[in-house]
DNA sequence: GTAGTCATGTAAGAGGTTACATGATTAG
DNA sequence: CTAATCATGTAACCTCTTACATGACTAC
């Protein structure tokens, strides 16, 4: 249900057509949920079905036409209800961990190669969250721009603030990934000498 | 396809009916790969077919019978080889943060509650983090003790830890969540002050 | 004319959630 | 005999992933 949520979020900063969508979608809202096109224009094909936006043909060239999209007032509602609501944690997978429980019978490098895969990971998640903080301190993005030109200037500060923090939290976690795998590291080196 | 994998790794641990593995998934492999009865019965008939874990009828009373599973020679070496090679990091969502990003929208109150909120449940999640850990070192739970006797014991250590250091993983998330949370309350009750 | 971009989809399948269905066994 | 537990499923539905398909428009 939150892909929904997503496209309502991108849309109440500005009226788009799928194409624009998909190709804004992964720079802003696909941080916290990633899409696909054949996701987002079904989506879209529903939440017009279901009264949420409505798509006003317009024309393209001679003869080709696209279909521009905006929230309805239900939509906006619906929006605004959502973001009211107290959000519902979904239960959590995490791949690596898991193969992490059974790390015992593997060689200790291979396992050492894999800490050190989590940790390369984690730090390229940090420089892209910090680079896209970047881009929103400095307002590059037309979403962002059309959004704070809506509002009245004395709430600016506070929605890029909102939105560094979301960020900002991505970049708590991966450090905290990159302290822990260390630290697994080191405790599993430790218990390696000791066996010997 | 990591559903197939906890299955393996239960299994690893030690044979046992559809009905025990549903018992001691959640206190086990549960934690990083939740999953369903219906979901587990389901693999566990697909693995059969596929040649990775064997059923051995055994009568049950005067008239049932129960089918005892237990990895074949392949279903080990599948398994062992999943454990060899490097994870595959999926795309994550995070409806919570995706909703954070909009809470320019609500009233400054609704947004500090749905922040305490997140605190509450990260505190929880540590409190239940830390209770598993506490089973596992005092070996707790028949899957770890079947394991161990396995095993040599000059491994049992290393095989508590892995364990152990992937719950800390979630710990440290976990504390890593409720420091951001924080921090975040006390960012925004500073700009609304020097909205005022 | 042709390559790149704009624009919109369909179809198959994997994996997960929720709800319901069934019957034997054991302990009191 | 009755309730809890043991034991095993089926069915509908939703979401997401992957791969493929189509054609108009624009700049060169």
């Amino acid at each position: 249900m939150s892909l929904r949520y997503a496209i309502l979020g991108v849309l109440s900063s500005m009226p788009m057509t799928g194409y624009d969508m998909v190709r804004h979608f992964d720079e802003s809202v696909g941080t916290f949920w990633p899409s696909s096109p054949a996701q987002i224009y079904q989506e879209l094909r529903r939440m017009e079905a279901d009264g949420l936006i409505a798509g006003s043909v317009a024309p393209r060239g001679q003869r080709a036409e696209k279909r521009i999209y905006d929230l309805t007032e239900g939509g906006r509602q619906t929006f605004k209800l959502l973001t009211l609501q107290p959000n519902a944690y979904p239960t959590e997978r995490d791949g690596f961990r898991l193969q992490f429980c059974y790390f015992d019978l593997i060689p200790n490098e291979v396992a050492r190669d894999h800490l050190d895969a989590h940790i390369a990971h984690s730090k390229l998640q940090v420089e892209q969250l910090r680079a896209r903080i970047d881009g929103i301190r400095n307002r590059r993005s037309v979403l962002i721009q059309s959004r704070l030109n809506s509002r009245p200037p004395e709430m600016h500060e506070a929605i890029l603030q909102f939105r560094i923090q979301a960020l900002e939290a991505h970049v708590l976690r991966a450090q905290a990934e990159i302290t822990w795998a260390k630290r697994a590291i080191k405790v599993f080196a430790h218990l390696e000498s000791s066996k010997k």
